[in-house]
DNA sequence: CGGCTTTGACCCGCGC
DNA sequence: GCGCGGGTCAAAGCCG
């Protein structure tokens, strides 16, 4: 088993090539379904963190240094069923071959920390853009591994990347993407999209393409960071869900998953949201303090569910 | 009319 | 070198 996940392992290794360096650190987090709790672990490796929600909003994640486009559905799959992801991923020295360097760190945040810092103009020509780019984007990377020698992987930008069971393709995160392309993703019935932040300025990414093996499964993959602030209109919407009281008036069909969705998007990626990390974090987020474990759960419950992400992940 | 989606074409990297 | 697949472009169309 641990063979798909090394196989994806090795497709399109990030940053560095780790086959041959296991050294690099990646932030691994998991939640217990079963308890709702909350932990995380460095392994070593680096690159995407994949954050799984089941269909009651509870989340399970895991991580690879692949980019989504090499990872097979089997593998998101055994992630879905896995009744112990920890172990697995643990058990299967996915990352740095081993497993033996995976202390847990609970504090610690799903970092894929090389944020690429300010981006040229996005409304230049795309191919000027390209060209603009190449110094801090993922096609910067390419340039890089051009220059770089022969041997060195291309270097690309964060991503992040999770699952979430939902009949809805394109979850409310809170920004505004347009849609820039669309792409049959082989053997699988269903597309690919390819969305972009409409921000100015802004090249934040995201792909969003159904699990074939589980088309309740939506994965959605961000890549880059965001360099501004939640749309007015949007934020209103963050404070609305983070209101219990108003919960009720959500959708069957949206909630809990894409509220808890966009909440917990926000509190995973701080490197992606940060502004809006920023927003959520002084708002009502620390109102309440959960105590972990909570073996009875109302699992619709957002404010039961995200203050445990932030009172374990942002402690000072 | 502006913003967005659709969709075929194109580019690029990678494996054979 | 070639073919394949992923990712992106950009023109056309849609919609409020």
């Amino acid at each position: 088993m641990g063979d798909e996940l090394r196989d994806l392992y090795y497709h399109q290794p990030f940053q560095e090539d780790i086959r041959h360096d296991s050294s690099m650190v990646q932030n691994i987090h998991m939640f217990d379904p079963s308890f709702m709790s909350y932990t995380s672990q460095y392994l070593h490796g680096s690159s995407s963190d994949y954050i799984t929600n089941n269909s009651l909003g509870k989340p399970f994640g895991f991580s690879t240094p692949s980019p989504l486009s090499s990872l097979k559905d089997d593998d998101i799959i055994k992630q879905d069923h896995m009744d112990a992801n920890v172990n697995y991923i643990n058990n299967n020295d996915v990352v740095g071959g081993g497993g033996s360097e995976t202390p847990v760190t609970p504090n610690s945040s799903i970092s894929n920390s090389s944020s690429n810092g300010d981006h040229e103009d996005s409304n230049k020509k795309d191919k000027q853009v390209k060209d603009e780019t190449l110094e801090d984007g993922e096609d910067a990377s390419k340039k890089e591994s051009k220059a770089k020698k022969k041997g060195e992987k291309k270097q690309r930008p964060p991503k992040f990347a999770f699952m979430t069971k939902s009949e809805v393709d394109h979850l409310e995160d809170g920004y505004r993407w347009r849609k820039y392309g669309q792409k049959a993703v082989k053997n699988s019935p269903y597309p690919r999209s390819y969305y972009r932040c409409t921000s100015q300025k802004c090249q934040v990414k995201k792909r969003v393409e159904r699990s074939y093996q589980d088309p309740s499964i939506v994965i959605t993959t961000y890549e880059g960071q965001h360099n501004h602030h939640l749309p007015a209109t949007l934020r209103g919407s963050v404070a609305r869900m983070l209101n219990p009281s108003m919960l009720a008036q959500q959708s069957p069909l949206m909630a809990p998953q894409a509220s808890f969705h966009q909440e917990f998007i926000m509190s995973q990626m701080p490197q992606f949201y940060g502004h809006a990390n920023a927003f959520a974090n002084s708002s009502m987020y620390h109102q309440q303090q959960m105590q972990l474990p909570h073996p009875h759960h109302d699992y619709g419950l957002l404010q039961d569910m995200v203050p445990s992400m932030f009172n374990l992940k942002q402690e000072p």
